[in-house]
DNA sequence: TTTCAATGGTTACATCTGTAACCAATTCAG
DNA sequence: CTGAATTGGTTACAGATGTAACCATTGAAA
């Protein structure tokens, strides 16, 4: 290929991005229709269904989102009363959040979809090659996290 | 691992999509602190860079991007003069889009950069493994521009 | 022709997101 | 102790994005 242009359609970052901004979209769909969920939304979900009772902070944590993005979702969850708060005993700053038995149903709901969603990638890819796909997704994970920053 | 629950941090769409976030941010990074650039207007000037002259049209369906996005980012560059617009002679709703003398400057120093920045990754991940993942990436994009739409 | 649907492109509006400022509570240093 | 710096969390504001409405032009049908 010529040294002086790009092909974007090839260029990782921007295949990278574009596909999983497909798939996010996809799978958006369908928890969107089913269960009226925005994205930020069904994260927080996922991570109280999956914890039990997590603090905001560690919600924005483990799901890579921003802690005004989850302090709007948690507080829509919260009017559909599918979370209660709880103060911390011993730090008057922190609360503790927790599926209500409402929260607890849409969770139950979801965790099928996504697992099915999942299948239907990994079938469509192979499932050797899922596997392996996921590790190199571990491995660009530990090169952005670690070494990536500096320039080279 | 219990079938009622989901493990967020290795659910695929989550994880595709978290890792396509950090890689784009830390390019855009780049060549926003470099060439002052927005993504969408990265993607435009690639796209005339590549092809020479293009309708904004053209530039949405390669870059994947909205038209009202496009719209905006060929607003702003011809603002800074990157970019001229052309009248097409048979249809007067077209205009043929392409880059300045200034414009070209700008692609000349944006490639070099996009180049280094993909080398980083495959470097990071090992040609071999950066290969696979790509074409894991390609079984990904067809399924879910074919196939994938329709509940299993 | 004349009319009506479709097309390239821009703009108005509502929504979502991040930055920064903020509040209350807590911790740490002196 | 007391005051400054830190932390969990919310909110105000500004910027980016998508939907829908729109304008001008073209194509197709009657």
């Amino acid at each position: 290929m010529l040294d002086d242009k790009l092909e974007l359609e090839s260029f990782l970052p921007y295949r990278l991005y574009h596909i999983a901004d497909l798939v996010s979209r996809e799978f958006a769909k369908i928890y969107k229709d089913r269960l009226g969920l925005t994205r930020p939304e069904w994260r927080v979900l996922a991570g109280l269904g999956q914890h039990g009772a997590m603090t905001a902070k560690a919600i924005g944590e483990q799901s890579a989102m921003h802690k005004t993005k989850v302090s709007r979702a948690v507080a829509e969850l919260e009017r559909r009363r599918w979370l209660t708060r709880t103060p911390d005993e011993t730090d008057r700053r922190v609360e503790h959040l927790t599926l209500s038995k409402a929260g607890q149903t849409v969770y139950a709901e979801m965790v099928p979809l996504a697992r099915a969603f999942e299948r239907r990638l990994s079938r469509a890819m192979g499932a050797a090659r899922f596997a392996e796909f996921e590790y190199g997704l571990e491995r660009l994970e530990t090169f952005m996290l670690e070494g990536g920053l500096s320039d080279e």
